[in-house]
DNA sequence: TACGGTCAGTCCGGAATTCGGACTGACCAA
DNA sequence: TTGGTCAGTCCGAATTCCGGACTGACCGTA
């Protein structure tokens, strides 16, 4: 008997996406990884229309990545910090801007630069967790699920 | 004499976004990763509009990350392969589903389960190019370009 | 040579989302 | 009382996305 596939694919990828993939979340995501914590500056950092950001923001604490914070009672004002979640995007939030570093350069040099605390300018790598080694495509293998 | 702020922040998270951000897009890409390099098997895997899927196609070609090769010529087929550039968005998917591994589980456990060349199931984190450091916010510091 | 199937799209009109900009409401400072 | 800041909401127009039907090139087979 043969089963019929599942389709579409169930795969991490697209429920992170899911969360995290609509236009303007990644960008508010580093906003407040370098610290614009606020409504009001997340609106002329990112260039978002205000709307949506206010939309996206409240999906991003439905999901347990930001977290509203009140700093002000008055006026009341609540400012977006990252959850334990939220943190673990750093790596997607990084990988993407070494992408763009590298692959859509400005002439001026890298909009931001970064330096990891060994001195050197931030390049980076995926390594493993238990052995250390480069993950890349030709490290990794998938391992089929048994019937 | 104060300068007035560019808005919105030059950015290479946002710059990679613009071509890698549209609904549909790193899907595509995963597919390719995983070796589904044609449009049919896209369609299915992915389960976006024949439409949508179609059009990224096109971008991500357009932005160099993926290649139109002929297979066959009668009837006339082509499939997508990545780029060098499309192979560097690697850590990018790897990432993302490392994040949907552990901050979306599924019941039934992560759905497709890579191991490292070391034999360990794939953990991942960010690794420093010159000195294999572990890169997180922590080891990081920002370099304030001097004006 | 007719019929059915595969593959890689295109085309369609309705539905949903996004857009910029105006507006609101709470508050502070002069 | 006037003006400003902040964090949104509301609006109607513009854009994008959606599922599904269709096209065109080809193959297999009967």
């Amino acid at each position: 008997m043969t089963a019929i596939d599942a389709t579409p694919r169930v795969c991490s990828v697209a429920r992170t996406l899911e969360v995290v993939g609509e236009k303007w979340s990644l960008l508010a995501i580093r906003e407040v990884f370098l610290g614009a914590r606020r409504f009001e500056e997340m609106v002329v950092n990112i260039g978002a229309p205000r709307d949506t950001l206010a939309n996206r923001l409240r999906t991003l604490v439905d999901a347990g990545i930001l977290q509203r914070r009140r700093y002000s009672d008055r006026p009341p004002r609540d400012e977006y910090v990252l959850t334990d979640a939220g943190r673990d995007l750093y790596p997607v939030i990084i990988s993407l801007m070494q992408w763009g570093d590298r692959h859509l350069p400005l002439e001026s040099g890298p909009p931001m630069r970064l330096a990891h605390e060994c001195g050197s300018p931030l390049h980076t790598h995926l390594a493993c967790d238990s052995c250390g080694g480069r993950v890349d495509r030709s490290t990794v293998r998938r391992i089929d699920a048994a019937g």
